[in-house]
DNA sequence: TCTTTATATCCGGATAAGCGGATGAATGCA
DNA sequence: TGCATTCATCCGCTTATCCGGATATAAAGA
């Protein structure tokens, strides 16, 4: 029971909602995440770590960058509310508006990272 | 974005989930919750107003007891959630034992409410 | 080794949330 | 009307959470 709060918990702040997002299309590393979300680093770590410790997500080290996705391990309920959540996220404005400038991002490569930091997908 | 993470909040709590846990079997009194939850009358009508506001729950007056139970309009989103909750919470330890602690009180009728507000199912 | 870049963690402060006793309002009965 | 019961809300307190600048760490290249 504390731990299905726990989960929640997890899901319970917009940002990490918006991250949680973004990564059901694929890896993306922190400086992707801040420069969409337009938030200091610091912010985003904090929540990609929260969300790392409630095992939704996990981070993987390539050179400089690290880049996060979601965990493919999850129980069984956490498994069913992903799949609830991730079309309704996708279908909200601010989700549809964070997916859009991630693939301008894409595009012109003039973000932070130079481009640099976009994994090859 | 915000309000989905708000849906969310509400259930990010160990008591706010065993009591809609509860109210899956049906309505129920302030009172028999204060019995099962072991729990002062305040924490619990805290918990429910908080249930009530954020949309899970209605409650209605007759006599002298509030009656609360689910909230039967809810967005497609929240029935979806809600269907995937209520087996994994009734599947818990913690929510086995309240529906036993429930089921002994309507044997008994020795509790706070003497019988009296226990609803008639 | 020195520097730069990307990220994690620390820190202090602000805000929110939870707790449970105390108080007050609504109801019903004598 | 007076009193008992049920519940909502208030209150002060403690703890948790979030924020973002500052600092520390890790990797890569000069």
């Amino acid at each position: 029971m504390e731990a299905t709060a726990q989960l929640f918990k997890a899901l319970s702040e917009g940002t990490r909602l918006r991250i949680l997002a973004l990564l059901v299309d694929g890896e993306r590393c922190v400086c992707e995440l801040m420069e969409v979300l337009g938030m200091p680093q610091s912010t985003i770590s904090r929540h990609l770590s929260y969300l790392k410790n409630s095992g939704w997500v996990s981070g993987e080290r390539r050179g400089v960058w690290m880049y996060y996705r979601l965990r493919e391990e999850r129980s069984a309920f956490a498994d069913g509310l992903l799949a609830l959540l991730s079309p309704h996220l996708a279908a909200t404005g601010q989700g549809r508006a964070d997916r859009e400038r991630l693939a301008e991002m894409a595009d012109g490569k003039q973000d932070a990272c130079g481009g640099r930091g976009l994994s090859a997908r």
